[in-house]
RNA sequence: GGCGUUAUAGCUCAGUUGGUUAGAGCGAACGACUCAUAAUCGUUAGGUCGGUGGUUCGAGUCCACCUAACGCCA
């Protein structure tokens, strides 16, 4: 048995997120977390909010709220959907929490003790009316690439040039509309990557077995032009974590916070501590320090592709950095896109389906499947309306609903509502225990490789494989001449679903649950031995005949729903 | 402009270190069955692997160039 620390990478505050974002991190996190507790080893699986930056202070602003106040309700938010979605996170933090604030200000002093933090100075655009520099983004003006006159200090929506602030035309504030802006210089915090160029490449160049899109992403940035750089750690906001060394104060730092890129990794290990403060576990150093046992722990974080530089380069470094006994990540599976029929997912058109609303016209089973069986793992995926449909009706509802369906209520029908007792099995019935012995090693295999799709690919053939049988033996007509045998074959089959519903709960632990409860199984166990998996309802054992697992989804409601969802025209 | 990823049957995707007739699911056609959510099971038909040119006894699988989509950077 080995310990697993799983991350997924942790969701932005500001508002709800879609499918794509879900897919691409949470989702699979889950899944093999799940998996993981199934085969009965001990897992710490953490999420958080990300919650500091630019972003979270427009949004709170837009909301008509403190930032503080903003984030403690979207982190309710969050946690009530991905509760809905069944995310089984041991804890679900915040990167404003205490913990982390101590735990990024530690990281910052060691790091500087080590001489991987360098001052600079530099010239940035200062409000004398807002009392405060203004980082990218709380500069507007007037594009110099197009004339567009609402351009973003970062960036210009109109011709997507990227800018810097100090380019813009008739620059203003947008907190409080100034014009008396003026640049002056400041002094920020840089890490000092490049100097750690060596060790991180060695590292990466070890780890073969990585996807080679998580891989592939590292080392360019690692070679890229001049090579990895250095990269800001510090920004003038209020909301995030205060500069200082350790505890001490950092001159010149005043009135500064960490960039957020640098303190939200670290979230990871703060989380565990606030698992352990909200008396959830008893010990997070075990998970987090070498020295303390981590060093049995394999850690596996999950991301999309966006989030790739930060977990190869930036928070390794950060680790590697410290010189302290922290765990490194042993695996990083990454993620690429999911796009929504043709196109991006759009939060301001309101394109695609978010969490919330995926809820709200389906059970968190038939997304999870889809997502799951159409993860974006080596290329982006599509989402379409028809694709879904085709996909949840068949797989769910006609392969593993209906195969429960058929054979609890045959059984019923002709022996009653308990496991048949008369007939022994035969070579068919030995073949298809062979059969499904094979198989749920292959299954394992997949996804002991963290391989999503080709996990959900053998979980369905395992699936069929129930429907193939009873086709082949057809206790309907042998019932007729040999009710004895029928009874057999019948007693197999019902002891399929127990099995499938164990195998199936890292996928879609709702309707897993609803099957072990029809089943009357108390406590189900992993079929590491299939044929007493098998075996696990005994003759004489009652079951409850479960309602439909899986209602189909029609056409009239793929249309209303593809409708609703498009989005507004610009 | 640079870099990266992708480009395989109608659709969604597999194809280990190059090696006999390129695989799966869906969809389609045909057949079987009738226990079941008009569900299931079987059979068959569909690709020469984006294009061109190389390396090799032999390439979807390596190299070069080109094209397209997406992404990152500039």
């Amino acid at each position: 048995m080995t310990r697993h620390l799983i991350t997924s990478a942790i969701p932005y505050i500001n508002g709800i997120k879609h499918l794509g974002n879900l897919v691409g991190s949470q989702l699979p996190a889950d899944l093999y977390a799940r998996y993981l507790r199934g085969r009965g080893h001990e897992v710490l699986f953490l999420c958080a909010t990300d919650e500091h930056g630019t972003p979270a202070e427009l949004a709170a602003a837009k909301a008509g709220k403190p930032v503080a106040e903003y984030c403690a309700e979207m982190h309710q938010v969050q946690a009530r959907i991905a509760e809905g979605f069944g995310l089984s996170f041991d804890h679900f933090g915040r990167s404003s929490s205490p913990q982390n604030r101590v735990l990024t200000q530690h990281f910052a002093g060691v790091l500087a003790d080590a001489g991987l933090i360098e001052e600079v100075s530099q010239e940035q655009i200062y409000s004398p009316t807002d009392g405060r520099f203004l980082p990218d983004r709380y500069v507007e003006g007037t594009c110099p690439n197009c004339g567009f006159e609402d351009a973003r200090g970062d960036q210009c929506d109109n011709c997507t040039k990227q800018l810097d602030p100090a380019e813009l035309i008739n620059p203003r504030s947008t907190i409080s509309g100034a014009t008396d802006l003026e640049m002056r210089e400041t002094k920020h915090l840089m890490l000092r990557q490049s100097q750690m160029k060596d060790q991180l490449n060695d590292w990466i160049n070890a780890k073969a077995d990585w996807p080679v899109l998580t891989t592939s992403i590292a080392k360019k940035w690692l070679h890229d032009g001049d090579g990895l750089q250095d990269r800001g750690i510090t920004r003038d906001l209020n909301w995030g974590v205060p500069v200082k060394r350790g505890d001490a104060d950092w001159p010149g730092m005043e009135g500064k916070v960490f960039y957020v890129w640098f303190d939200a990794p670290i979230e990871y290990i703060a989380s565990a501590q606030e698992w352990v403060d909200a008396g959830k576990g008893a010990d997070w150093e075990r998970w987090w320090r070498t020295d303390k046992g981590a060093d049995e722990v394999r850690y596996t974080q999950f991301m999309g592709k966006d989030n790739v530089p930060f977990h190869t380069l930036s928070f390794p470094a950060t680790i590697m950095g410290s010189g302290e006994p922290w765990k490194l990540v042993d695996y990083i599976k990454s993620f690429n896109y999911l796009t929504y029929d043709g196109g991006q997912f759009s939060t301001s058109r309101g394109r695609g389906v978010f969490m919330d609303q995926a809820l709200e016209i389906l059970p968190a089973d038939y997304w999870r499947w889809w997502l799951l069986s159409h993860a974006p793992e080596t290329s982006d995926a599509e989402f379409t309306w028809e694709n879904f449909q085709a996909s949840v009706n068949k797989d769910l509802a006609d392969v593993l609903g209906n195969f429960v369906s058929r054979i609890t209520k045959f059984c019923r029908s002709k022996f009653g509502e308990a496991v048949p007792e008369a007939g022994s099995y035969g070579p068919e019935e030995e073949a298809l225990i062979a059969d499904i012995t094979a198989r749920v090693a292959r299954y394992q295999a997949q996804m002991d490789a963290v391989e999503v799709r080709k996990s959900a690919a053998e979980l369905r053939a395992i699936w069929a494989a129930g429907n193939e049988y009873l086709q082949a033996q057809a206790p309907w007509s042998v019932f007729k001449s040999d009710p004895d045998r029928a009874a057999a074959q019948v007693r197999l089959a019902l002891n399929l679903i127990p099995l499938y519903a164990t195998l199936s709960a890292p996928f879609i632990p709702d309707a897993a649950a609803r099957m072990l409860a029809a089943m009357r199984v108390e406590a189900p166990v992993w079929p590491d031995d299939v044929p007493a998996a098998l075996a696990a309802l005994p003759p004489g054992h009652a079951f409850d005949v479960p309602e439909v697992l899986f209602a189909k989804i029609t056409d009239e409601e793929r249309e209303g729903w593809a409708e609703r969802f498009a989005g507004k025209r610009d």
